[in-house]
DNA sequence: CTGTTAGCGCTTTCAT
DNA sequence: ATGAAAGCGCTAACAG
């Protein structure tokens, strides 16, 4: 059996509750008691039982997220496992004690961002979890809730400036550095140019994945050239015109890097057009459109981040850092996932089966 | 406030125990009031709360775990896991009330392998998880095992026939097709040989990877052609003289997929040789090897899986299948990673470091 | 500064 | 067939 407080207590000739006030910290401790505590605490090689501490305390971690609202698929399928996080009729036995709530707001609207985060923190949440947008107030906004004692992490989009505690999401200049290499090696010898439909530069992953891709590019030096950013606001109609007007205006399109959203209309105007479609075409984000279109050979690869890692592992995260604990970042580091027609997930799937108890 | 027991015992008008019985399926209540109960569940929705179950049961979970001894990168570093995910003090908070126990046995040894999994039944695990070789004696043990009710995971390497309770690893036969279509648009357009490199056809996840592969490169139907299997035993002595053979005698080679481990060898065979090297190089599993020959090019791409994902999941599925939960299992599945010189993530993270908590 | 005591939500004897 | 009461490992009043 492992060590308990009262094995502590024992060893150290105190109280429990002496024990508790040094295990936390908490003030009051003559600091001769303290070291004699915290000497059996090592000798015995204790370890807080967390569960045993939460339910004690009847603590829940109220978490919240801000999300952008709109139709980008990707940010729903994160809502949509947001949801299923805080629900604890659906992970019995999981991720336990956390009261998530969400709020959206207009993408690309900084200071509607700023005020939601400010309003987020007001019944100080355990943590708030939000998708950034690059902008002073936001950053503001993020460091006066870090001085009121809340841990704030960024989803997807990062604000490093902002001292966030933590990012969720993928590397974006790696993301695009590997959209590169894999557009130079798909599109191995040809000469060509290559056009980049991001959503808005005033995203930093945006920007990131552009860098990474631009830098890839150069070093490929052979015959590609790079075409100036196209900006489609992540909105499939304004994405669906920029990339028909590419197809019929470039002859030598040789390539197409989508590194935001609105992919959907870049896949109409793939599938449209009458003009030779691009060699190689690599889009950001596994969603219906992007799955079907890759099946059919319209995409040739998607880069994607899993939208249910990154809700658990904010939790997690947030939750470590409301508690002051450790975690693994190994297990927190969100992949950049590569997917090609041959290793595309099964569509959906739901929980298991309750497997019922023996006896029933 | 969720409702609790108590909640439940008043609105059924029953005691504790009671309550208790009906919501684990024991014997002993008079069906009418098992209705009540019920009835009381559901109108106010109640879930139990696990934690506080297994503080009460004072419940550990005994989970064993059988590998493969040798010096297969991947086996070691997914020993390295499972030993961290058993240590109380490495997790706090996370996955809790589990005693991890490990077993080596050598590699492609089937009767060691069945005896060893009998002797892990022998003292009633809560779930045992093991790399299984695909033999009968093997799927007899397995069943064995869960005809005495104790849950069975396959790691990496399954054994459907055995009807195991889970499998915790990639879809090998996806990760096959994988390679192949990499391969073909590596080597676009061009006509040559393409040889495979496997461990051991007894092994399943080779036998799928490789069927993937050659249904991928078969659908290519372009000039490459398929040369006979390789069997290196996943040891990186023979895999070199193997592959040295290779470079030297088949000068029209295009690419090779190793499959299996011991790339070691075949890095050296590609390093040292004074022959063209083939234009594609596919392997398996990341490991400081394949991650270095990748860096320098002498490797195109690493699939993978993550051997701390598989240890956490088999856990927690062996933990959910040993209570009677349900599981997520988008979360359980493995994906199979993709790294290209680009996304090759950062070589070894340790445990952020503690938060202390607020007063110290 | 330190100790006693009553619970958190659930399970488990042991009575009835 | 059902209930009362103690306790899992920890925290939180409230006394001293």
């Amino acid at each position: 059996m492992r060590p308990t407080v009262h094995d502590i207590a024992a060893e150290a000739g105190v109280s429990l509750a002496t024990v508790d006030r040094v295990l936390n910290a908490r003030a009051g401790v003559r600091s001769e008691t303290r070291l004699r505590v915290q000497a059996a605490v090592e000798r015995l090689g204790y370890v807080r039982d967390v569960a045993a501490a939460n339910l004690a305390k009847s603590r829940i971690y109220p978490i919240r997220f801000i999300l952008p609202s709109g139709d980008n698929p990707f940010m729903r399928a994160l809502e949509a496992h947001v949801r299923q996080v805080g629900n604890p009729a659906l992970r019995p036995g999981g991720l336990e004690r956390v009261a998530v709530s969400l709020d959206c707001v207009p993408p690309l609207d900084a200071p509607a961002l700023a005020a939601a985060l400010i309003k987020a923190g007001e019944d100080e949440p355990a943590g708030i979890a939000v998708v950034a947008v690059e902008a002073p107030e936001v950053a503001a906004a993020v460091r006066t809730l870090q001085a009121r004692g809340i841990p704030v992490a960024t989803l997807v989009s990062d604000l490093p400036a902002s001292g966030r505690n933590h990012f969720a999401g993928i590397d974006n200049m790696a993301a695009g550095r590997t959209a590169g290499g894999l557009m130079r090696r798909f599109l191995s010898g040809s000469r060509g140019a290559v056009a980049v439909i991001a959503g808005s530069l005033s995203l930093r992953d945006h920007r990131e994945r552009l860098d990474g891709f631009a830098q890839a590019l150069r070093e490929a030096g052979e015959g590609l050239t790079l075409l100036p950013v196209l900006e489609g606001e992540d909105d499939p109609a304004k994405v669906e015109a920029l990339a028909k007007r590419l197809l019929a205006e470039q002859p030598d399109l040789a390539g197409i890097y989508s590194l935001g959203a609105g992919d959907r209309g870049l896949v109409r105007a793939l599938a449209q057009t009458k003009m030779p479609r691009p060699q190689a075409v690599v889009v950001h984000e596994l969603s219906d459109h992007t799955r079907q279109a890759l099946e059919e050979g319209l995409v040739d690869a998607v880069l994607a981040q899993d939208p249910g890692h990154i809700a658990r592992s904010a939790v997690r995260v947030l939750r470590a850092f409301a508690d002051g604990l450790v975690f693994d970042p190994a297990q927190e580091r969100i992949r950049i996932d590569i997917f090609l027609k041959d290793n595309l997930p099964p569509a959906r799937q739901a929980l298991s089966d309750p497997h019922l108890p023996t006896g029933e």
